[in-house]
DNA sequence: GCAATATCTGTAAACGTTTCCAGTAGCTGT
DNA sequence: ACAGCTACTGGAAACGTTTACAGATATTGC
């Protein structure tokens, strides 16, 4: 019947100029809402419906020079602390029209590489990552990516880079205060690798904490190993063997707490009567345990919302309620915005499996 | 210095051609792995090194018509049962050469249907959905959707949908069954809404196996309500006060067994001893739980890993290890590839939440 | 060394948009 | 009805690739 362009594929923006007899500048133009005459805007609305057109969201890509997409890599879907942080991401980048690109890095040096080299084939618009080993490597691919790049992590202070991160140190400290204060002094710790930052700074927070009640640190009593609960069960086998006459395990997340939870539960011993058992993360497993468990709240959610809010104003999204006066529009062009770091303050929550309830 | 391209942005295969004196149409065919004289390869690969280029994936796609992105949209990933979903997809569809995109939809109909309807966008190659509730707009709007869909999930049998289900209403009745053999016989379910297809199937089955145990229905010992561990509490609670003797509760998902037993626990009943509590989808949090629940395994790991193979098959990535002889080539180019159900068989799996373990 | 061939290379078009620029049509005021 | 202005419109270029085609080299056989 007609010329052309019904032919195979969707329509375009080339169907519609030729149905409504215009040209394709004015129907990309009634379609971005400038201002056109009625009866131009009418007829290529009425072509575009009656085509069912959709825009193609890879040739504005290609024009605009943005994908509207984001990207989170973490290193394992499978903690719920991550899985906290995707949600918040998905919901702040959705509301800001931006899909979320998912990417699972096993925590390999190698993989969190790749994800920020691949910046460069703009993909995406802009990265959240979430290291839990933070090498030199990562700090320089990081400061020369081609898009914006926000850390949830602790990499070192010199280094330039946008971050939010938790003291978890002190979260492990406030974690062992508690215990020390409830009376426990056979403290023993279940840590994850100490080559990470989360492990090294949970060993130290230990050890502060250790120190600040008068008690002595002992190696016996401290075990290194995954994040995970099968790991966790294991360890605290090997660490009731080895002493027997410990009062209380401070895990360094939720994950190893729930495995030390299980043995303990296995072998009989009375939680938190006789062995107290606190974790860290708060996560959903957390309060999937039996007893509750005790645990330090590192804010996944909270710094999965302040990272992608940091990301999109990098971003040029105004961030809406940023609350202070716009002032920092004067950039002199060539001047990268200061790095920022944003630090949330863990907070011990406190629950039956280093506190008894109190009875009804 | 030089004439230009060293510009502005990043550099491209224009950039390259003028580095290396060739055209970009033999930029290209170097990067491709096409034919080339020696010298010419060289040239090309050592200018692309020295400007650090990296193919735009945006220009590609328009070019190509692909993204090499697929998405996934589910309820909420809150629930561990599609974090395991998510897990998988992601490794099957890396493993592809593909992106994953990740949707939250809250089971929100009109969110699932701007999903699917997105496809036009041609954002992403393929979308992998799992609806609770399917409606015929589901089943239209999918038929219809601009590239391939696969569902996770049960869509009425007319629908000619590619769909990876599983039975749940055998899966439910397994465990009741189960539940009766060990001796329960005031077998209380606590459900999710029933107009969802889970909730309808697992009302179904939940039913039939009290019929077939000998067993009656009686609906003080039901309780319907959402998905959730904070919804499980309550209704146990609803549950125990409103019939104190009920001996089981068999839950429609691990979300909401893990707040019956907490219920339980807080009101000193001993699990399983005086009541038994089975739950559904064998996610982590049925390992998390104490006493370890018995739970239907209604392979969420598997069903993603399917789905995807599935989908990357619609999308002409021959699926590798298809086993089978490479027959289908022959397409008569109209007729659309015969929708495809496959079908995953729910297994019980027994733990300490129903039967004592033996003691060591 | 020459013709015939095989191999490689460059030009240009295409993918579907947005946007600059110049031109044309429509208004306004008289 | 006409000048002058504004408001809209169409042509064309651009974003960074891939690829068909034709044209240019290199290779081979004698």
């Amino acid at each position: 019947m007609v010329t052309s362009g019904a032919g195979s594929g969707s329509p375009t923006i080339v169907s519609i100029a030729e149905r409504a007899g215009v040209s394709i500048a004015s129907v990309s133009r009634v379609l971005n809402g400038l201002s056109t005459r009625r009866a131009t805007e009418e007829r290529v609305r009425k072509a575009a419906a009656e085509l069912g057109y959709v825009p193609n969201s890879v040739a504005r890509s290609l024009k605009g020079g943005r994908t509207r997409q984001l990207t989170f890599a973490m290193p394992d879907i499978g903690n719920p602390a991550y899985v906290a942080m995707v949600r918040e991401i998905q919901v702040v980048a959705k509301a800001a029209g931006y899909r979320l690109l998912l990417h699972s890095t096993d925590a390999v040096t190698e993989d969190e590489l790749a994800v920020v080299h691949s910046l460069a084939e703009r993909t995406s618009d802009g990265l959240i990552i979430c290291p839990i080993r933070i090498t030199p490597q990562h700090v320089e691919a990081i400061e020369q990516a081609s898009a914006p790049v926000v850390v949830i992590g602790s990499p070192p202070p010199d280094a330039a880079l946008d971050c939010v991160q938790t003291d978890s140190a002190i979260g492990a400290q406030k974690a062992v205060w508690h215990l020390a204060d409830t009376g426990r002094r056979r403290i023993a710790l279940i840590n994850g690798p100490v080559d990470t930052v989360p492990g090294r700074n949970r060993d130290e927070g230990y050890r502060k904490a250790l120190t600040d009640r008068g008690l002595s640190y002992d190696p016996g009593l401290t075990a290194v190993t995954d994040f995970a609960v099968a790991a966790g069960t294991a360890a605290a086998h090997e660490l009731l063997n080895r002493r027997p006459d410990l009062d209380a395990i401070f895990c360094a997340n939720d994950q190893l707490a729930l495995g030390a939870v299980q043995t303990l539960h296995a072998r009989g011993i009375h939680i938190p009567e006789d062995v107290a058992v606190a974790g860290m993360d708060d996560s959903v497993l957390a309060r999937a345990a039996w007893p509750p468990l005790t645990s330090v709240d590192l804010c996944s959610s909270k710094r999965g919302r302040l990272a992608t809010e940091l990301l999109l104003e990098r971003l040029g999204e105004t961030a809406a309620e940023q609350g202070e006066q716009a002032e920092p529009a004067e950039h002199p062009e060539d001047t990268p915005a200061a790095p920022r770091r944003t630090t949330t303050e863990p907070r011990l929550v406190v629950r039956e499996s280093t506190v008894p309830a109190r009875s009804a």
